[in-house]
This record gives structure tokens, C-alpha cells and sequence, in this order.
DNA sequence: CGTGCTTTTGAATAGTATCAAGGCCGGTGG
DNA sequence: CCACCGGCCTTGATACTATTCAAAAGCACG
């Protein structure tokens, strides 16, 4: 993993400056941005502090939480490589959300004044990033109805699934590794419910566990359980 | 309760169409777009039917919900004058919610292709309607936090206080007018849990109930249970 | 090879969902 | 005008699920 100073020279194709701004921006982006390394398990963003820019995930992954009643966290979501973090932030006036790496990071910030700017002035930079919002909506609010919904059952084996899709090409198929109370407080349950529910799947032989490392051998056990028709 | 057709005679000063579009585009979209009134009960948009474009509210309450395992409705959230209802849908395929006049409606539609070339074309349209994202977002996970953390007392609490903010302008201060499987859907519970937590806010006098229609008399209780600081 | 942290498991408790029955109210038709 | 029907709402009893508390096992680190 090496930082990329460059936008002209970045590999995330998927980056919404890269793709939607012109080389004019795109240039003066890259100069006044700053890109930072952070080491799993450091903090990015931390709750409540003023609002200040995007952070645009270059490499890795990282977890946005908030904490709530009797400081229980709650995972909020989680994003990797071409991801956006403190959008949510973005109009208001503090960070309504925390972030941490899950993995090493690599981040590039870009501060408002600068966003606002590329933003008028880019109008498909402005529409892709509604675009973006609007995806997380969806997946927000699914999310919601997941756990309104659902038991601890089929809130673990739904939220198996997701970090098995963020996590693809991180490790090999259908592995990832986080640790218990990350994936209570995303699921939104504790740790021994958690627990739990993880021994019943590997007795059922639906997934394996060594130590944080969890792969998942029974899929279709899994997509059954929260989709079952 | 009365259509408006023509945008520049609109009285909705909020409409992010009237508020960041040029004259131009104005009277462009106020001759392309479609005016509905629906009534106390209608729908507005059918879950998973095709993404057409957006709607914007001028007028009346609006639930927006989507249904779930075994056929348990949620109530995503309640939009009014001045809010959007599609925008979730947006860049996606079919709309991922219903929705539902709760009070009667009036609603503005305005095409896909309509959108996007005003989008491109009036960059702070664009700018102002992904804050509204950004709100609706924070809003969301918000909910998501609140129902994932919240016991049912907690839940009922926070939501009557959430619809008396909505409903305030409708009825007289501090009363709203909904059915108790509505409220329940909103809530994230069931309709016997919702009866009981009402029932005991009625005996310790915090609101009052006269068929569907509800009165918080002490708004003080409800927001200690909700944030006990 | 302790020491402290995370994880797992068990048992007791609290909270929530479900089932069933009855009450209330509005609408309909005799 | 009143009796009856059906839908919505409330309440109680019960079954189920989730949370909490406690303790022990596993593991990571110095």
C-alpha cells in the first residue's frame, strides 16, 4: 500500500473528482488536497467535530459509527476504496458520525471551501455525488428496515453477507477478518448474542472461525435465511 | 387547499426548483411538469415500480414506506410542503418505496430527462438538492441508531415528539392526527405494544388521546426519555 | 508465564411478540 | 331509530427472544 500524491497518477478510477471534474480541477484539486496513512484501528474522524471537508478513501477500509444511548456504538456503515466519508456531515455543522480504520488507510482530504467551489463550477461532479447520496440512502434506510425487522439470527447472517462483499479482494473468497464487537455493533446486538449466533453457524457448518477471521462456506444457508422464498 | 400550476405563482418558497433555478428553467419545468392531488389515504408512488422522476410535495403529509419480511410495513419517514419523495430512487431502477398521502396531497412531477438536464444546468440546483440528501441521510441513520438502541417506550417517545414537529401548522400546537397502525409502522413495533406504551403515557398525563387524534401535554417527559442527560 | 483483554457459555431476568378475547365506534340496512 | 356487522383499538395471558450478569476459557503482549 503506497500513498498517491498525484490525482493525475491515482489508480481509483472510481474517485468522483477524478471522473467528473476537468483537468483544470482536477490539477488544483490535487495540489491543495492533503492525503493521510492511517494504521488500523486509528481514528479519521471523530464524533462531533466541525465539519471541515470530504475524505475521499484512496486504500482500505474504515468504519463509520456513532455512538448513542449508554455509549453503545452503532456501526453505521462501512467503506473502502473510492468511498466517501464526513458526506453526511457535509451542510452541517459538526460530524454527526465518527470513522476508524479497519484496515491501513489511506485518505485524501479536500476542505469545503474548495469542495464548493469544484462543485459549481463541475455540475457532474455536484450530479454524480448526488447520485452517490442517493445510493447510500437506499442502503440506509434497507439497513434500517433490517434491523427493525429481522432477529439476531438473520441480522448476523445478513450482515455475513455485506462484510463478505466489502471485504472481496481484500482477503482470499469469502474471508474477512474483523473482530466481535465490531461486527455486534454493526449488526447492532452485543457481543454474546453475537457470539451465539456465529457458534449455531459453524455447528451448522454455514461458516468457519479462526480467531477474527470468519469465512463463510454455506452462502445459500445464509441468503435463505434473510431472503427465504 | 388549492393547485398551484404555474411555478413563478407558487407560494412553496422551499421548492428547490423555485429557489435555485434561473427564470428560465422556471418556466421551462412549470410548463413540463405534471400537478396530482391525491387524496387522505391514496398512493402516490407504488413500491418497485419504475423510476419515472421526482415528485415534489406542495402541499399535505406524505408517508413513505417499504415493506419488509413477512409483509411488515415500515414507515421510512413523513415528508411535507417543500419536501421530495422519489430522490431515493434516483440513478436506480425502480423505486425502492411506497407512498402514501397522509393528509390530502398536491404534488408536483417532474420527468428523468427533465431533471437531469436542469441538474446540469443550474449547478446550484444540484448543489442545494444533494444537502438534501445530506439531511435526509443524517436523518436516516439517525432513525436507524434510535431504533437499533431505543427500548419501546423510548421509540414511541421520540416518534410522537418527531411527528408533532411535522404535523405542527396542520392542527392545533402539540396535536396530530394518525392511526395507530401508522404510528406503529413509523416506530418500527407492533400495534398492541403501541397501544400499551400510549396507554401508560396517558395515565401518567403526558398525552392525551381522542380516537386518532394525539396531544402531547408534557413535552419535557418525552425528551428526558430520549436523550436522559 | 503472568496479566489483562476478548470471547464464549450458562443461567436468571427483563423485554417483546403473539394469540385470543372483548370493547368501541361508525356505517348499513331493516 | 335501532340492531347488527366489521374494522380498529385495547387489554390480558402466554410463549418466545433478547439482555444482563457472572464466570471461565482463550489469546496477545510484555
Amino acid at each position: 500500500m503506497k500513498k498517491i500524491n498525484v490525482c493525475i497518477d491515482c489508480t481509483v478510477k472510481s474517485c468522483p473528482i477524478i471522473k467528473n471534474c476537468t483537468d483544470e480541477w482536477i490539477n488544483k484539486i490535487s495540489k491543495i488536497k492533503d492525503t493521510y496513512f492511517y494504521k488500523k484501528d486509528q481514528n479519521i474522524v471523530y464524533e462531533n467535530s466541525p465539519v471541515l471537508g470530504l475524505y475521499f478513501v484512496q486504500d482500505g477500509i474504515a468504519k463509520i459509527y456513532s455512538t448513542g444511548i449508554n455509549d453503545k456504538s452503532q456501526i453505521v456503515r462501512i467503506t473502502k476504496t473510492g468511498g466517501i466519508i464526513g458526506h453526511r456531515g457535509y451542510g452541517g455543522d459538526k460530524y454527526p458520525i465518527g470513522a476508524s480504520a479497519l484496515t491501513d488507510c489511506i485518505v485524501c482530504f479536500v476542505d469545503n471551501d474548495t469542495m464548493y467551489e469544484a462543485f459549481l463550477e463541475n455540475p457532474k461532479l455536484t450530479f454524480d455525488l448526488m447520485m452517490y447520496y442517493s445510493s447510500e440512502l437506499r442502503a440506509s434506510e434497507a439497513k434500517l428496515k433490517n434491523i427493525a425487522q429481522m432477529n439476531v439470527r438473520e441480522k448476523v447472517a445478513s450482515n455475513l453477507l455485506y462484510l463478505n462483499k466489502v471485504f472481496s479482494n481484500y482477503f482470499s473468497e469469502g474471508t474477512f477478518l474483523i473482530n466481535r464487537k465490531d461486527l455486534a455493533d454493526l449488526t447492532g446486538i452485543n457481543t454474546e448474542q453475537l457470539s451465539r449466533a456465529l457458534s449455531e453457524f459453524v455447528k451448522d457448518k454455514v461458516i468457519e472461525l479462526n480467531k477474527n477471521e470468519i469465512t463463510i462456506i454455506n452462502y445459500e444457508y445464509l441468503q435463505n435465511l434473510i431472503a427465504p422464498f
